[in-house]
DNA sequence: TTCATATTGTATGTATCCTGTCAATCTCTT
DNA sequence: AAGAGATTGACAGGATACATACAATATGAA
């Protein structure tokens, strides 16, 4: 059983459920889930975007960004359009509302990353960051959604 | 953009993503997901325990464990039988079956903790494990399943 | 004893997350 | 130009994950 809690999955697990969590706490009025936050401030960031080159932005996989962006539309946060150049591809874009509704959460979403850390000595936060981030980046092609824009030719 | 990457709620999450990848990748071919191993390996070591408790130990919400138990007894792994002190109660086993999958199971989820710290230098894994897991434990409480048995009376 | 309260497992509904598959569309090769 | 192959968004389906509500059951206090 302890040797459960000292497992990395396990504690990652924990750790997802977590900040999910603490994520929900302060953004959840806004009818934001995390995953819909993180989708918002990436389209923003580079608008004219299709969903393909997003889901490798976010690593999120193509079926579940398709089932999020259908719920920001259907919030009127986003819009998606057709890209006459290539008649597959549906352009991205943030609304008004949209960036209302990021720039509302922007004190929430701080406050959600200064709690998930908030157990470690301030000086443990940032090693702590940075092996998350090595064995992310490093695990990247393990993963099934592997972070990275794809060739687009 | 690389404020996102940078984000601890987004690191955790693709950290989960790989965990769960490398787990399916090293075991799905028993048909045993991460959660499903997990609680199986919980009732063998807890024997006679009910939903609820197992729940607390594992830190899956009732629901979820609800359904998770579903599938396990569906494929024959565990067994459910009412309790007959406390007739709410349904006393969880493993089966013969169950046990023989855990066996199975047992290289492959050795290799998938490996592969997990595989890309932190040796001296980095104990120390990242033991920050995550003060992380883990300090914010119990902000989860929605915050751990630990609760008090049966 | 009886009645208010709490607990258990279950059901329902929503949201990730992933695997497939598919038609439409594009690109490349021949 | 034409067909093979790749890509895109969409869809179906299974599995976590959580909130909420419910009937059955147990427990406490009056």
């Amino acid at each position: 059983m302890d040797e459960l809690h000292s497992r990395p999955g396990h504690l990652i697990r924990r750790a997802h459920q977590i900040a999910v969590s603490i994520f929900m706490d302060e953004c959840g009025a806004l009818d934001l889930t995390p995953v819909q936050y993180a989708a918002l401030v990436a389209i923003r960031d580079r608008p004219g975007q299709d969903a393909t080159r997003l889901s490798g932005l976010v690593a999120f996989d193509r079926s579940t960004l398709g089932n999020v962006l259908e719920r920001l539309e259907g919030k009127g946060l986003i819009r998606r359009v057709q890209s006459p150049e290539d008649r597959r591809l549906k352009i991205l874009h943030v609304t008004e509302a949209g960036l209302e509704i990021i720039a509302r959460a922007a004190p929430g979403v701080q406050r959600t990353q200064e709690r998930i850390l908030a157990p470690l000595a301030p000086a443990d936060r940032r090693q702590f960051i940075a092996l998350l981030a090595q064995l992310v980046e490093l695990n990247n092609t393990a993963s099934r959604v592997p972070v990275g824009t794809p060739a687009r030719r």
